[in-house]
DNA sequence: CTGGATGTCCAAAGCGCTTTGAGGCTGGGA
DNA sequence: TCCCAGCCTCAAAGCGCTTTGGACATCCAG
């Protein structure tokens, strides 16, 4: 069933039908009602591609996601952002096109779905310091916004971030007011923005306590179970071993607490963890109360606050940049507890 | 750039250049060339809603997901294997269409997917037992996959599924040859029909060892860690606590070996684990050996083989249905043991 | 009775591509 | 010299929708 079809069958014009179905005002009420019932009737959809041949608009948005065979592809934090992203673009009539494309082809992939038109605006997910993706986008004039920061952007662009560095400030001087010195930091890769902000609140806190950042006791890595493992044994091992962690994410605090658990010490008594809790629908930090001290922010309501934001550019194009910028609560959990005293 | 101003700017026509792109044989090889060239040199890339609106298909392959505020939305599993058939859609010049709908609309968003044209194909999703988006597809005439089975399905239908049955038959032998009697499943939510047939391996095993199945050993939830560390705690707090665990995924297993830990009892020992390990990319069942004794089964390689298959169906319309069936593996890790000699 | 509002509806021109059916060139055999 | 393959290229008709620029009644004020 198509326009012409219906428009047949009722004795109207297709524009009439067109208009009545879309809510123009041109068309009498009786007529409009009389046109819905028909569509409903016939389960008449108009037809997406010709839709948006004829007035520019996709209807879709575009999310790249690079994979590898080394790296994890689809990450724990993303599933939760395009669920948060899914259900306000669905809210809005909008679908997301999803493109998994080979890292090494990830810029190529944001141009060819610009030009080809099959979105309308694209996401930008785990910006690194200095992304080539922004000033591509830029050029190519397709609306974007990046969920994090790229610190070294020469223009500014719209984009939504959580204060990563004041969240492991605060963190890091919450384990210092506990006794803590020998803090290690098990960080994500820092190329990432986010982990190179993160690390540089970590530093900052110590310094302002006249503590000094112990290579040995940070790493950097993907965030799994088993790098946080990995780096948790091997920090474990040292003359002076740390008595906390900050960990990037609840997955390689996972990992640390199973490295303790192998060394037979106590979470929050030997050693204390503190780790950023995306608030990860599966792998929740604890019910009634957290199993892990954590600064958290939910990724899932950043999807939904970055797809609102995508779409109200597409339909406004708003000349003033957003730059919005969340704060991560810090909750108490039963990992934390004061440094244990000096042997 | 679109394709007149291509055409024009070297001087042939619009059909010319077309030809040229798509690689028809009825243009020579130097104009070829020629188009190619200057297609790269101009940025052109054919508008895709154009593209389609004209062959009729949209290159695009539809993937609905329900949401709601009370289960876990988009889950492990899911990811992975979208990841898997992404890289294939990636391959074959397709594009992911990811639909998240409230789940109470899940079955208009297949049909406004398939009437709106804006998809070539679906796949479906965690079916359950007799799943009414099997019918309604095949009435809308639109190609489809299903992930799993519908065991109550009527008519024919392409799918790919794990022999669930079999595999927790031979998980639950494994643990009877052990000498386990007290056996408990915790199972994923049963009206699914990949839990059912599990179920049904579980206690066609038990049967045949003339053990009587125990109610109270048996539980279904959502595979989430708290639901598998609940149904633990409650089960070990029985008289006759289970001497071994057969779990629905890795990610209650941990939370049945949370449960464990706390009652300090030691896993492979006192009390078996097994579980099924759908090699989830984040959450990897150990590296050298297994951290759990499972049964295996990548679900991204699933993701994989039923985009492929998916795309064989779009373009050759097979007339006999894909009925494939994948045997998980048996693999040994260090959650499993003899059952503890009765007190 | 006429003129302009007002309210309804319509024909036709795109949107940018693919594809059909035909036409122009070239060269070799009659 | 002419003609017909064989090779290249083209004009134009869709694909199914939106939207522009009217047209045709109907109605009321002048």
């Amino acid at each position: 069933m198509n326009l012409r079809e219906l428009s047949d069958r009722l004795g109207l014009s297709q524009t009439t039908v067109s208009r009545a179905l879309n809510g123009y005002p041109e068309v009498s009420e009786t007529t409009r009602k009389r046109v819905q019932d028909a569509a409903t009737q016939f389960g008449y959809q108009p037809n997406q591609r010709a839709k948006s041949l004829a007035t520019g608009r996709s209807m879709q948005i575009g999310h790249v996601i690079p994979f590898s065979t080394q790296h994890e592809m689809v990450n724990v934090v993303f599933s939760d952002f395009i669920a948060g992203a899914g259900e306000v673009y669905a809210e809005h009539g909008y679908d997301m096109l999803l493109s998994l494309v080979p890292d090494d082809r990830e810029v190529e992939a944001y141009s060819e779905l610009a030009r080809k038109g099959s979105v309308d605006a694209v996401m930008v997910h785990g910006p690194t310091l200095d992304d080539p993706r922004i000033p591509l986008l830029s050029d190519l004039g397709i609306p974007f916004l990046v969920h994090g920061r790229s610190s070294a952007a020469q223009t500014p662009y719209h984009h939504l971030d959580v204060n990563n560095q004041r969240a492991f400030h605060r963190a890091t001087e919450f384990l210092l007011d506990l006794g803590h010195r020998r803090i290690a930091l098990v960080n994500g890769l820092e190329q990432m923005d986010f982990a190179a902000r993160r690390r540089a609140g970590f530093i900052e806190a110590l310094r302002k306590r006249d503590v000094l950042p112990d290579a040995g006791l940070m790493s950097s890595a993907e965030m799994t179970e088993f790098s946080g493992y990995d780096a948790a044994q091997q920090m474990l091992g040292r003359d002076a071993p740390p008595t906390a962690f900050i960990a990037s994410s609840i997955v390689p605090a996972m990992g640390i607490r199973r490295a303790l658990e192998e060394r037979g010490l106590v979470m929050g008594k030997d050693v204390s963890i503190i780790c950023f809790d995306d608030e990860i629908s599966y792998l929740p930090n604890g019910r009634s109360e957290p199993i892990f001290t954590a600064t958290r922010s939910s990724v899932r309501a950043a999807g939904r606050r970055c797809a609102t934001h995508l779409i109200s550019i597409i339909t406004e194009a708003p000349d003033a940049p957003i730059n919005e910028v969340w704060e991560a609560e810090l909750v108490l959990g039963n990992s934390t507890g004061p440094a244990p005293a000096a042997h």
